[in-house]
RNA sequence: CGGGGCGUGGCGCAGCCUGGUCAGCGCGCUUGGUUCGGGACCAAGAGGUCGGGGGUUCAAAUCCCCCCGCCCCGACCA
């Protein structure tokens, strides 16, 4: 490609509209342009970063036995009305109708569709299992888009979907849906990890997310270095402390103190001079409209989506101050454990803690040496506080080390939720009718360009992984109006084109400054710098990652580039 | 949806509080010239319903009301 001609709007300056580096880098760089809140124009560096990610995938996917389809991206309603999404999706789907009146959404996933195209074309155990995928389109109107390509509101996804007849088959799968993802996040040059994930409604212990690891990424995860567990915090689990021997002995006498609007753990601490980790933080939450109390020790928070999962809830929200005052009749910021009229849930953290400092349950004072079990009851220990770096691993006990992360791809075993409700099954070799268990597994195309730009920058611009940069090697003449220059230029392009290279020339008329920083900003892998070397039969390899230099021979620039570009 | 902020040539911004001499700056773009190894310089130009509508006023980018769009923080997720 030749830049004089490209389509590679560049620009000095960031928008006013971006926060995150890989929205302001890939709208400076010119790979993307903004439509509207969530919608982008994929420009021609985008789209040739996307079709080398899609390229990946794909080889992937037909190398693990799944087979691509292309699906419908206008799905009819009563699919999903059979499966009960189409008001559980809710606000979440694009719906709309024809001209018949007939109801529609825009695809925001295709569990349904899928299930019927299997539903009606397969009968036996014989013609299982199978897994089908495809790459597309996919629509979801986000209550709130965001940070460009990262939270689009229309996005490209690779989702799989496969059918087995036995819960061992659909986990052999699960297992080589696993592998087939970490080789492709592999193979991008990406640094990510598998974490264990919450389930949502599905339940069990069978879901994966795949994180690009950066630290502007939504999620956060833990893993430990020593025995290899990783989980989201969303799911991260604590070791169940003992209860200490003979912790009875230990108890002193509860004594009430004066604490003048002192509400806060920070400020209850410093008021008292007692660390929070020896305050209990006792916070009321409503469980598909249940109040509930749930105690934590003060230095610690409560996952939500935890809480959720151990109640197997739908909805879990905290308590509103009023809520607080009507279920409790204890005022905010000074509830206390004792005489509570809701059921006390008390998280891991709580167990170990004795003599420890709560509020009185009326305004302005606090109890110091309660202790559990003595003075109050808890109905439960339960884990739900948020892992963080340092604690312990669940597994081996090794501290756990944390980070953030971009979820680029989600593995699940669906099980018999789909094939139930819409009716998907076949018959085993016993001759009897059995719903088909499934499983779903998903990569998001678009974000994983921007996450991959997330992870590699820096105050220049973007720095590509060679397997997904839009262009391998870029070779700069830095005059264009010296002839010599120009020409060993051109012959270098010529050389690398047809040596099967993804080469660009920036043939402009332009200074070499310029010229320089536009490479540095596109972020591709390897320049040619053409300039007053060429005399002695030489030019300039820079590295964008490492910024590093080497004069090499003009001869040997196609050997050079063969070592260190891969080429299959 | 709740909370916060922003909309002024293509892009980034100033001006608004204290209405009038306020259509302004930088980048980009066009033409000519000089330059040519890290986003050059000089000169001349093109380009704006000041988000939209309504109101107040002799006079509105500036004050008031309504609407629209966009961004950030929360519940959601590839």
């Amino acid at each position: 490609m030749r830049f004089s001609r490209a389509f590679i709007p560049t620009k000095k300056e960031s928008p006013a509209d971006a926060e995150i580096p890989s929205h302001k880098l890939l709208i400076r760089a010119g790979f993307i342009r903004k439509v509207a809140s969530g919608l982008y124009d994929i420009l021609p560096l985008g789209a040739l970063v996307i079709r080398k990610i899609e390229r990946i995938i794909r080889e992937e996917m037909d190398r693990a036995g799944a087979q691509e389809v292309i699906l419908p991206i206008m799905h009819p309603a009563e699919l999903w009305l059979e499966s009960g999404r189409w008001d559980v999706y809710g606000k979440e789907m694009i719906k709309f109708k024809d001209r018949h009146e007939r109801d529609y959404s825009l695809a925001p996933t295709a569990e349904e569709v899928i299930t019927d195209l299997v539903r009606k074309e397969i009968r036996s155990y014989k013609d299982l299992p199978l897994n089908l995928y495809q790459i597309g389109r996919k629509f979801r109107d986000e209550i709130r888009p965001r940070f460009g390509l990262m939270r689009a509101r229309e996005f490209i996804m690779k989702d799989a979907y496969s059918f087995h007849a036995t819960d061992e088959d659909a986990e052999r799968e699960y297992w080589n849906m696993y592998e087939t993802y970490s080789r492709i996040f592999r193979r991008m040059g990406l640094e990510f990890k598998a974490v264990e994930a919450d389930t949502g409604e599905i339940g069990g212990k069978f879901s994966h997310e795949f994180m690009v690891i950066a630290d502007t990424g939504e999620g956060k995860l833990v893993y430990c270095e020593k025995c290899g567990y990783a989980a989201s915090t969303e799911k991260a689990e604590q070791p169940k402390p003992s209860v200490p021997e003979n912790r009875e002995e230990l108890f002193k006498p509860v004594e009430k103190v004066h604490t003048p609007n002192v509400k806060r753990i920070e400020e209850v601490s410093e008021f008292l001079g007692i660390p929070p980790e020896n305050i209990l933080k006792l916070l009321v939450y409503i469980v598909d409209g249940q109040p509930v109390a749930v105690a934590v020790r003060g230095d610690r928070e409560v996952e939500e989506t935890k809480l959720k999962q151990v109640f197997r809830g739908k909805e879990v929200r905290l308590a509103t101050d009023e809520e607080i005052e009507r279920f409790t009749g204890q005022p905010k910021g000074f509830l206390s454990p004792i005489g509570l009229k809701i059921p006390v849930y008390a998280d891991y953290s709580v167990i170990p803690m004795v003599n420890f400092v709560a509020g009185a349950g009326e305004k302005d004072y606090h109890l110091k040496n309660v202790n559990w079990g003595r003075d109050f009851e808890v109905k439960e220990f339960i884990d739900v506080a948020e892992v963080r770096g340092g604690d312990p691993c669940p597994k081996c006990g090794a501290p756990l080390v944390e980070k953030r992360g971009i979820e680029v791809g989600h593995i699940f075993k669906l099980g018999t939720k789909y094939s139930e409700a819409m009716g998907a099954l076949f018959v085993d070799e016993n001759g009897q009718e059995k719903p088909m268990i499934m499983g779903c597994y998903g990569i998001g195309v678009t974000r994983v360009m921007a996450a991959a730009v997330e992870q590699n920058h820096d105050e220049n611009g973007i720095i590509w992984p060679v397997e997904i940069a839009p262009f391998e090697v870029i070779v700069i003449p830095v005059n264009v109006k010296n002839d010599e220059i120009r020409e060993v230029a051109e012959k270098i392009y010529e050389e690398l084109k047809e040596a099967g290279f993804d080469v660009l020339i920036d043939d402009r008329n332009a200074r070499p400054g310029f010229k320089f920083k536009d490479a540095d900003l596109i972020g591709i892998p390897y320049q040619i710098i053409v300039g007053k070397g060429v005399k002695d039969g030489l030019v300039e390899l820079k590295e964008r990652k490492t910024g590093e230099r080497q004069e090499i021979a003009i001869g040997r620039v196609l050997e050079v580039l063969k070592s260190l570009v891969s080429k299959n």
